[in-house]
DNA sequence: ATAATAACTTTACAATGTAAAGATTGAGAG
DNA sequence: CTCTCAATCTTTACATTGTAAAGTTATTAT
């Protein structure tokens, strides 16, 4: 199975690979030929599975962004109501990529600012975590009987979002030190108008 | 002058030619020695001036961080009072990595997330663009006369902060399109309380 | 059983970062 | 003015990387 000429299941194991060297050496540690080589096989071997490197990149990305989503799921899973929801994502939001900085920079990072290619798509629309915040926001709404014109819906989003989204970008870069507690729940409670 | 063995002024040109190269093909297309070729010296001149790529490229993100700092002060210089100045440098924020989208990228993108080098120091006490909206902020407290604790007072100022981070990150992320202005001036104003 | 195809290896090459050693120039000391 | 020297730049060399091409092996279909 795993020995000779056919590894078995060689595309998950590169990803798992993919995975394990972000983790330990970030983003510039990975190459082509390393994760290879951690898979056991030569370093041309992956081009059975991925176009180039940017392919697997994209495959490696899709995986860590599944992991992404199923913490902000469980976020919402674990609230009582939708306002608990919105906080509790946020709060993962940030504390996933202050567990994980690697990963903020590798999914945020370059020019694949997000996994999946959706060139020609609105972000709005094709980002699962997005969605599942604008879902939520919308029973917020519901449970709140806040009426809100769809303009003004989309911005209370994007201010959510962009504010979760700031807050990780600058908590988990390097050397940066706060008295404050970036999970704090006073922070999302404002953004709730 | 510039012919021959002594350029003149090479470290300025290395320079100046990275930031067009990154204009013109993002972080992806520089490569020491297409710096190098841009200044027509050989590829390892930019030795003499940079102990490795990476002291180039620091060199380069303060570059792009004086032009960046200039147009938020110039934000806050044209503005009123000290509201209208957060509103301007929000805009502003958001509206330079919209210009030069290639910038986020190559500031916050990778490793070096900000581009002078400040492992042992606190963040908000170093990068200038944050203290500028830091004092800018104390002087809205007192022109409205609202009296805060200092932990809210930090909790305020990295709202701002994030909030712009985000809105800019999410802005120029390739493929992104919404029905909202980024620079809409509603979306600055609710987070002034 | 044989042919076709998918998965992998080997070999090769161009681009890149960087080290080492040599060449050239300008500036200051005598 | 000449000599020396240090700064600047070139040349050469090498390891790492992504990728293409051709060959090898194993699986699958007929």
């Amino acid at each position: 199975m795993s020995d000779g000429y056919h590894h078995g299941n060689l595309r998950q194991a590169l990803i798992d690979a993919g995975i394990k060297i972000i983790n330990e050496s970030g983003e510039d540690g990975l190459s082509l030929r390393k994760v290879a080589a951690a898979c056991g096989v030569s370093h041309a071997a992956p081009y059975a599975h991925f176009k180039d490197k940017e392919k697997l990149m994209e495959a490696i990305k899709a995986s860590v962004n599944e992991q992404f989503m199923d913490e902000l799921e469980q976020a919402v899973a674990e609230a009582k109501n939708a306002e608990g929801a919105i906080i509790n994502m946020g709060r993962s939001y940030v504390s996933f990529f202050v567990r994980n900085p690697d990963y903020f920079r590798f999914l945020f990072g370059n020019q694949n600012i997000i996994a999946h290619p959706r060139p020609d798509k609105h972000f709005k629309e094709d980002y699962p975590p997005f969605t599942l915040l604008k879902d939520t926001y919308q029973k917020y709404l519901k449970e709140k009987k806040i009426k809100k014109k769809k303009e003004e819906q989309e911005l209370g989003v994007i201010r959510l979002w962009s504010s979760a989204h700031g807050l990780a970008a600058i908590a988990c870069m390097p050397g940066v030190e706060t008295s404050f507690d970036w999970e704090e729940k006073k922070i999302w409670a404002v953004l709730l108008r």
